[in-house]
DNA sequence: GCACGAAGTTCCCTTAAGGAACCCCAAGCG
DNA sequence: CGCTTGGGGTTCCTTAAGGGAACTTCGTGC
C-alpha cells in the first residue's frame, strides 16, 4: 500500500494524522496513557503485531509523542507520554465522548470519567476558549490563517 | 494489507476508529464540511484514488456519517453531513487545535475558527460536561462502565 | 555456562492504496 | 436520431503496508 503522506498539506488535520492517523497508533497511545507502557505489555494488550508494533513506537517517539527509557540495568524500555502526548490525549478524549454517544448501544459505555475538580462521572464538552461558550462544528466560520497555503484546495 | 477490525473492542476509541480511522476519511469530512461535496470535488481537491474515495464514501454513508442525495434529475449525488457526522466534526476541531499548537511551526496556523457566539477568533477548549472546568488528560480516573467488556484488557 | 525474558528483527504471505483506463447514463445539441 | 459531454463511479495492475510466526540479542540469575 503506497499511502500517501500527509503531512506536507497546509492543514492542521493532515498534520495531525502524520503523527497518529496510522492504523493502531491512537490505541497505542491509549494504551500508554492507562499504564501499559512496555512492548510486551502492548503487544499482548492490544494484539498487534510486533513489526507493526515496533514501527508505530518509533513513529511517535520521533515525532515527540512518546520518550522512550529505560527502567532497568538490563536493555529494558518503557514508553511515556511527552507533555506534546499528553495534550494529544484531548483527541481521544472526544472520540472516546462521540463513541459512547453514538455507537455503545444498549451496553452502555465501556468505560467512565471521573472528574477530579467536580468528583462526577462526565464527559467532555467542547468550549470556546475565548468566550466559554459551546463551539461546535455550526459555530464557527473559517477564515484562512497566516499559515495558510498560498494555492491549494481546501483548508483544515 | 489484512487489517485488522477494531469496532469489536468494548473501547469507544477503537469504535470511533472503525468509522473514521483509515486513511483520508477525517479528510473527507472536513471537505465535507467546508463544502466539497460531490465526487469530483472531492477527487481534485484531496487527489485521493477515485477507488479509494469510492470505498470511503460508501463506508461513511453506511456509518450514518454522511448523506448521499441527489441533487440532479440526472445520476447526481452529493454527500452532506447527518447529525452524527456533524457531531464527529468535534473530533476534527480538537485535532486541528493540536496541529495548530504543536505542528504549525513559524507559519502559523493554516486556517483561523471565529466564533460565532463571541464573534473572536478562538480555539476549542476541553471543559468538563458536569461541572465547567477544564477536563484534560490529568483531570480524570478511569472506571469500569455498563458497557465493559468482561475479561478484555485496556479500556477506552 | 545455561536458561530466561524483554525487546526487538527478519521473512513470507496477504491485502489495501495508487493510478490510469474504462464504463454508464442522462442531458443537450444539431 | 446519433453524437458529445460530464458526473460518478468500476476495473485492473502494481506496489507497499499489515499479520504472523520464527529468530536474534543482550544482560541477569541460577
Amino acid at each position: 500500500m503506497q499511502r500517501t503522506n500527509f503531512g506536507e498539506l497546509a492543514c492542521s488535520i493532515a498534520r495531525t494524522l502524520d503523527v497518529i492517523g496510522e492504523p493502531w497508533s491512537p490505541l497505542i497511545l491509549r494504551d500508554v496513557f492507562v499504564g501499559f507502557t512496555r512492548f510486551e505489555q502492548l503487544q499482548a494488550d492490544l494484539g498487534i503485531s510486533r513489526k507493526v508494533l515496533t514501527e508505530r513506537l518509533n513513529h511517535l517517539v520521533e515525532c515527540g509523542v512518546l520518550e522512550r527509557r529505560p527502567y532497568d540495568r538490563r536493555p529494558r524500555f518503557e514508553y511515556v507520554l511527552t507533555e506534546k502526548g499528553t495534550e494529544l490525549f484531548d483527541v481521544l478524549m472526544v472520540m472516546v465522548g462521540w463513541g459512547d454517544k453514538w455507537l455503545a448501544g444498549e451496553a452502555g459505555p465501556p468505560v467512565l470519567y471521573r472528574h477530579h475538580a467536580c468528583g462526577e462521572i462526565s464527559r467532555v464538552d467542547l468550549r470556546c476558549a475565548h468566550c466559554g461558550e459551546p463551539m461546535h462544528a455550526g459555530d464557527i466560520d473559517l477564515l484562512a490563517g497566516p499559515g495558510a497555503a498560498v494555492a491549494t484546495g481546501a483548508p483544515g
